[in-house]
DNA sequence: CATTAATCGAGACGGTACGTCCAGTCTTTAA
DNA sequence: TTAAAGACTGGACGTACCGTCTCGATTAATG
């Protein structure tokens, strides 16, 4: 009778993401073809196409599935220090070959709507979304001032980083992370003292 | 010595432009043809590619001989002056259907490492110096501080303006603009009173 | 081994045949491209390409599938009689529109040794050891000679239709066909009366 | 009348149809692009196009120019031998490298109407008036019968050695013509004796 | 002897076809 | 049923070459 071989599905799952990955933070998106990723993962290309639509959104998928923990939240005493170690850890992260999945979904997403969509609501806002939280949480340790726009506050914090990522103007090392952070702090601080 | 045989014509080269500025500012670069923009110019692929190497340069070449003018810094009063006018300026242009040219441009430029340099090259880096000036400019003027960064605080600067065009996560609009023109000042204003 | 996969079309592989029989017939080889074959087929031009490196090997194969036995030898009462019949068959073949593909393949072979070989191996060969069997068959019963060289007498028996047919210094028709049949009888039959 | 001007250069005339003739007798029509043979003549494309119509109609003349009275008819003793010693310089010529021409031009003249007029009016039909008239001088001789037509007569005689030369069936060798010569005496030589 | 006007070499032009490539879909056999 | 393999349609790409056009520079015959 006919139920047979469903247990294969999840191991091909993960072996196309993995493919994905490798290739792709190797290669770069568009040199990466559907075919390389399928042959990598041992795996047909129908087995790709049931899973995901196309081939953006498995590396889509890549990225949220393989690393998207690798830029959680670290822990630390205040919420500025919060902030500012999870500010290093994105850094590290564009750097690492893994930097090449952004840049290849975000130049993807030029082209396609259903793609930046994506990206913004499943990548871009969950981290916004934990960036806001620690700012609020900032705010209300008293580190930060209340009477700013976070949205706005938070592309200046990580434009940059995307800027330097995207267009190569310049490393993404610790020295323009530290300076990055400051920035934010001497524009957003409470009036009064705040360490560090 | 190449100074022989039939010249190129600059009409068609001019008409090339045009095609593309056209097409890809009002379609997008990923759903333009060559054919289209050679048709839509009046011009065979050969000629296109005679002048070009390929689509991307093309548009490379409409961004910086046809609009590369309407982002140049306005005249102010004082240095400060003009570079908020000017931020205003680029922020009008990303707003514009021209937006897409960047847009499609940076896109392009991840899988394209030469292309990369070339948009460096020819348009950030020319943008970069005038910016820096400015800078320089309001410092000797006594409005900003002397002890910064001025590649960092370019990037703090236009990275936002860049993120959200690329990323799409928020308008590009004026209260945008100010609060991220502010920020900068805050940053790096020098100690004494400063207007605006 | 190849045993897996998808099959390779045989409606598709058909379609093409029929499409470029009837575009060449028509309107000649040079002036069918070859995209217009795999549209008027209704095939993806990939699919053409998989199936024949170029359009001449396309051209051959529809001549060999699709006409190939319009040629064949017809029975007779005797083995020149046969031959005399075959004659008239290729003449008309050569008259009809189909003559083309004959015409353009021999065109194409000028520049294309591969082709050149295989119009040899696949269409002309077949065909003369037919006639070469029909030969030594009169031979046999006695209406020819036995001591000619029968490649020669076959050149001269064909070589004419084709001068003809490529040349186009006459018609090919049954005046031309009947002289050319009896100026061969008169060269080869054996000594004693063979009638017509 | 506009008879002012610099008056166009034979010399470019000539070396046009030199080069011509050595690259399509040594590569062939189709491999020879119109840039080589300007270029090998020392000559702009624009000069070849302003004394000939197209690449064909170069080729054309280079045969008709350059290599036209090679082929000529021989003296000789009858009019039988004449055409015997013709059809012998003929055969040499295509096995020679020129006989690259005749197959360039007959190739491109199956699709080219214009160019299989001028190849039937400037090539064969001269040769066929010569081989005519002689085998009515032979007639007269009394060496040949009166009562055949002509044409097919010379159809079946150069036919089988195009035949050869166009698909390659074989050898162009003395044999080969021996047999073709003698295959037309026997079928057309007058009732009584004739010598060889 | 200067003028004149068509020619010259060089090479860009419009157009058309070629053969390659890949995305996303479909179709077979094997398990 | 689902998987692997690979053929399918569709459409863009970059190349090649034809025959035409446009330069500045020649070159004979005319005036």
């Amino acid at each position: 009778m006919g139920t047979t071989g469903r247990p294969r599905s999840q191991a091909a799952h993960a072996a196309i993401l993995k493919a994905a990955l490798r290739l792709v933070a190797k290669r770069g998106f568009r040199a990466v073809s559907v075919n390389e990723i399928a042959a990598e993962a041992g795996v047909g290309k129908m087995t790709l196409y049931r899973h995901w639509p196309n081939k953006a959104t498995v590396v889509m998928d890549a990225l949220l599935e393989l690393i998207g923990a690798e830029t959680a939240f670290p822990e630390a005493d205040s919420a500025l220090e919060s902030l500012r170690r999870q500010l290093y850890l994105q850094a590290a992260f564009f750097r690492s070959s893994r930097g090449n999945l952004i840049r290849s979904l975000v130049s993807e997403a030029q082209s396609d709507p259903e793609l930046a969509t994506a990206f913004r609501d499943r990548w871009l806002n969950p981290r916004r979304e934990g960036v806001r939280q620690n700012i609020q949480a900032a705010i209300s340790e008293g580190s930060l001032r209340a009477d700013f726009n976070i949205d706005t506050a938070i592309d200046q914090l990580y434009g940059s980083l995307y800027y330097r990522l995207l267009l190569g103007s310049g490393a993404i090392d610790e020295q323009f992370i530290e300076d990055t952070y400051q920035q934010f702090l001497t524009g957003h601080k409470a009036r009064q003292s705040v360490r560090r």
